[in-house]
DNA sequence: ACGGATGGTAACAATTCCGTAATATTGCGG
DNA sequence: CCGCAATATTACGGAATTGTTACCATCCGT
């Protein structure tokens, strides 16, 4: 059975999406606050659904936290956020957040974002041999990329920095994560040399070239669609 | 022809593993260790099966670099686990297992689940006599190439590529594939070589030369009409 | 053994791609 | 609104990849 860690100083909330997350068979653990949290994680959920906005140890340093732990590293966070605002912070940063969800919560929508966390996860259902970002279409065996289905040339690097933040649409990247991933980790390029590809992608993108995102400070992001 | 990566610190179950791929028709690369396994990973096998406890690099930090790497991410993964306990594990982690697999092997299950791997990637494997790409035509059981609905003839090797880039025609093929299938997996051939093939080929082809399109840092495709 | 066809290699030319630096521009904090 | 740091853009030289040609080895049938 798979554990959720449910993590809100509001007890309405917590013990509304317990209530609801318990109907559908999983195991909930919850938390009151960011200490607590850290501590349920230790059990080793499946799953933590995080409230941003708490008293002292908040949701971003809790995330923090679980990220600096190699044993809680790999679990999935889905944020809980009040203000729509906070959303860009969220995905912005490399958090490492799998999703998230603006209050009031909407319970078929959380219940929805749970399970398409726990089908990532299902062998079954694992394969992607393709990947669509709005009207963008990546296809790495034939290293091809459609633009509104209009085929298009991208060159080595430049389709390798475009799959690498499609497969991570949403989320931050920064300019060493990107270098680490598609140069290698043991090259030495200036970092400045991933602005100059990102460009060139956003050239190609034309009309689309807003899908990618700078993110000052942090690095580059794919705009979900 | 699909090739399969297996990985086992223990040379029976290499030799068992590859024995049993080979006699279904498969082409099999193997490791001992996990260094060994990440550069043959370069050579983009179809799939990987991958013991989980190995000295020094184990299963898990194999995929990790897999999937870190841009070039290998979409590889799936079948792992070899001895204890059950460990399957947990290999499926909590998000790592990107496609499936696992509990020692003591066995044989019908291990290639049911290849297949399975492969069927789903592959859906429409139908066994054509003849392909046509374009003006192009080709025969393999006769040996024979239409171009306009000319004949023409083709060397060996100059056939065997073609086939092999129309058996998998919009897909991006590199130079090691092609030479792996089409001069086998022990030859030594420089790589320069299939650019000479390539080049006669293109020359046959006469005006439909663009039909075999260059993907630079990769290798060549054959252009879906 | 000869001639032709095939295949492999090397050398060089042509092209594309990449990395960097220099310069312009943007966007954020104050 | 200003200044500063981060990012965008541009241009260019060099690196890497590929195209092309020529040449040699081998095989095969005669």
């Amino acid at each position: 059975m798979q554990t959720i860690l449910v993590v809100d100083d509001d007890k309405d909330i917590v013990d509304l999406v317990k209530y609801n997350l318990q109907k559908e068979g999983f195991n909930v653990l919850t938390a009151r606050n960011g200490t607590t949290a850290l501590e349920q994680a230790n059990q080793m959920p499946d799953l933590v659904i995080l409230d941003v906005m708490m008293p002292e140890v908040n949701g971003w340093e809790v995330v923090k936290r679980l990220k600096a732990n190699v044993k809680t590293a790999s679990i999935p966070v889905v944020f809980l956020t009040a203000k729509a605002s906070e959303v860009d912070e969220v995905l912005g940063l490399e958090l490492g957040a799998d999703d998230y969800l603006v209050k009031p919560i909407s319970i078929p929508k959380l219940l929805a974002r749970v399970r398409a966390i726990f089908r990532k996860r299902d062998p079954a259902q694992a394969d992607r041999d393709h990947i669509i970002v709005g009207a963008v279409e990546i296809l790495p065996a034939e290293h091809l990329i459609r633009i509104d289905g209009k085929e298009t040339f991208f060159p080595k690097k430049e389709f390798e920095v475009l799959l690498y933040l499609a497969e991570r649409e949403g989320r931050a990247v920064s300019r060493e994560t990107l270098l680490n991933a598609v140069w290698g980790s043991d090259t030495h390029v200036v970092d400045r040399t991933v602005d100059v590809h990102v460009a060139k992608i956003r050239d190609k993108l034309g009309v689309h070239s807003g899908y990618v995102e700078t993110i000052k400070g942090v690095g580059y992001r794919l705009r979900p669609q």
